[in-house]
DNA sequence: AATGAATGAGGGTTCATTCAT
DNA sequence: TATGAATGAACCCTCATTCAT
């Protein structure tokens, strides 16, 4: 919570107690649940509490609310990962940690705006996509960056980009199946999905 | 192919070279290109080459194109792999020979209606989702069958559900990375997949 | 029944029998079912049993048909009434005769048609409402003579014209609300609506 | 039209000043020229001078707007009758008052919407049937209440029902022949709509 | 006569967006 | 900022009609 009062104090995303903010929340979770194409304004200012037209006030139009729920979500992930990485001092840590915000990302809060970079990439038009790809990158550089320290420590010696894609594909597949309230912790899922790439020690 | 021609014989499939069946193909590629949503019934009409009202005498409606797609889609694939356990001996040529299967079927010639399995799930009422559902359960559990006889030959100790589930994501995800005409061949990606869930010999 | 056997042996109607015959007894059943314009070409082909594509082997068009059906309840309702005009010898035996006519038209077994030429007279094109127009002229000119003894011979007073505007409403409106298995007949119908506009004897 | 204003200010009827009225003037008089079937959204829309898209603002599809239309009519004839009963002493001058306010119902401003009661009936689905038909019943209370009291006077020896209903059908049939403008006055015609029903005086 | 796939105009309806209030 | 009526293009789908077989 912390990681979001900061982004929010220099900024970076919307305060989610804001008119906007709660905007941003409501309209995730629409278009994560029924899709971007079969979410309506209307749908989304319903939710909020305000009328269609108020929405114009805040977002230029319907993709700009995607565009700022996708900013917002990769924005708040990676400052997550970032902190989690201070704590972190091991590579193997280091990896845990960010399987683990990874996975947390995806069940938690702003689940929903994460799952959303994943599946609706395409309701975005070349220059949002530029923007929030951009922003993307930063997260991924973090991901190679320990998955580089990894592999230089022995754990591991696939390539560490076919590690990353293959990661990218199990972990945001789990939206589908994995539930929190379910019989396996999500501490449990991560330490799986660890043992995956990583060969147990011998 | 022969396998295909199989399916056209018994019914179980539209004949690719008929009308229908362009329709299908067609249908597959711009669904899976721009979304079921944002694809019109005139842009298929288009691509295909009729007018937009000649659809309606092969489906009843639009969604019902997006199911058909769907369900030559799983019976191809289905079809395919049970061709390919036929003339495999060992758990582990039988791994293989699924991890080939789906990524074939992924990346091969009705790639676009294997992947609108995953991505257009929800675009389907519910009718029709329980009837393309009974379908890849089908599917599933060659998957899950083979999964169990490699365990059992201890050629991995993880939970086979998970292990599917896992590798499911991985594997679907290549779509949005992996090209048959880049420098890797869908052998060695195979391969790296199975990698990833069979522990190396010691 | 000797009535449509004459209008068939002079070609005036189509032998109820043949295709076409049937073709425009279902018609009129399902045009005053449904209405003329909720009715498709489909529906009625599917009623009698042919495709669709065939009816336009025996009429031009949707209206046509329509026209068919006028046309012939129309010629029927004219030869019955005529037929019980013969056998009729008072004033007010012929003008109970006209009115147990229209009634057996309108609740017997070309009460479809009968009612069309009622309710659906705007679904028809000017060359076919003067067509069946003319029909109807024919139709209307008997009752209009009857009408005009019994005004001579002292039964009613009012204007002819007007007994039989008010009669042709209050007849054709039976169609809504009396039916032949109900607890009243259609001879109890008939002299009911007879007290109507004949003067009881004083 | 006092009567009017009454309804409006309860919030009955829709204000005919408003978009809304004019909408459902416009739709009466359209639906009850061209049927209902044949007229479409874009008909009324051009007529009312709005874009078909605006009609959806007011009313959900388009059959609301014709069960709109039938409320309104049905309300506004059901008040007239009322104002007029209340001014009516005996029971011959409160028959003639019912038949003269139907007759004006049927030929004034709203007989639009009063004949689409009685043409377009089988339009409305069954939840706005009820809907209607429960107004209808109030409306039709009044007249058995009314025959009943004129039969209890001796002026009527037909069965009430009956009555009613050869009125029903001869006064809405009104509509395919009499014309304000013609020779015969509202006033004549509902005397000799009179004159079918009610005995001579001796 | 019958078929049935194809036509293509037109239907009702939706919805992101605008703007005067 | 917020409203909500109005816009108008675009959507899916219907259906009378045609025509090669």
């Amino acid at each position: 919570m912390t990681v979001i009062t900061e982004l929010v104090a220099d900024g970076s995303i919307t305060n989610p107690e804001s008119a906007k903010g709660k905007l941003i929340q409501c309209a995730a979770r629409l278009f994560n649940t029924k899709g971007f194409d079969r979410t309506t304004v209307r749908d989304i200012a319903r939710e909020v509490g305000i009328l269609s037209g108020s929405i114009f006030h805040h977002f230029p139009n319907k993709e700009a609310i995607l565009c700022g729920v996708m900013r917002e979500a990769v924005l708040i992930a990676t400052s997550k990962m970032r902190a989690a990485l201070a704590l972190a001092d091991t590579p193997e840590a280091r990896l845990q940690a960010l399987i683990h915000c990874e996975l947390e990302s995806i069940h938690g809060l702003n689940g929903d705006g994460f799952a959303l970079l994943v599946n609706e990439w395409r309701s975005l038009g070349p220059d949002n996509q530029a923007e929030v790809l951009a922003l993307r990158d930063v997260y991924e550089q973090l991901w190679l960056d320990v998955l580089d320290q990894v592999r230089a420590a022995g754990l591991i010696d696939m390539d560490t980009f076919l590690v990353r894609r293959f990661l990218v594909g199990a972990l945001s597949n789990t939206y589908t199946w994995f539930h929190l309230d379910g019989d396996m912790t999500l501490q449990q899922l991560a330490h799986q999905a660890l043992k995956l790439i990583v060969r147990p020690d011998q």
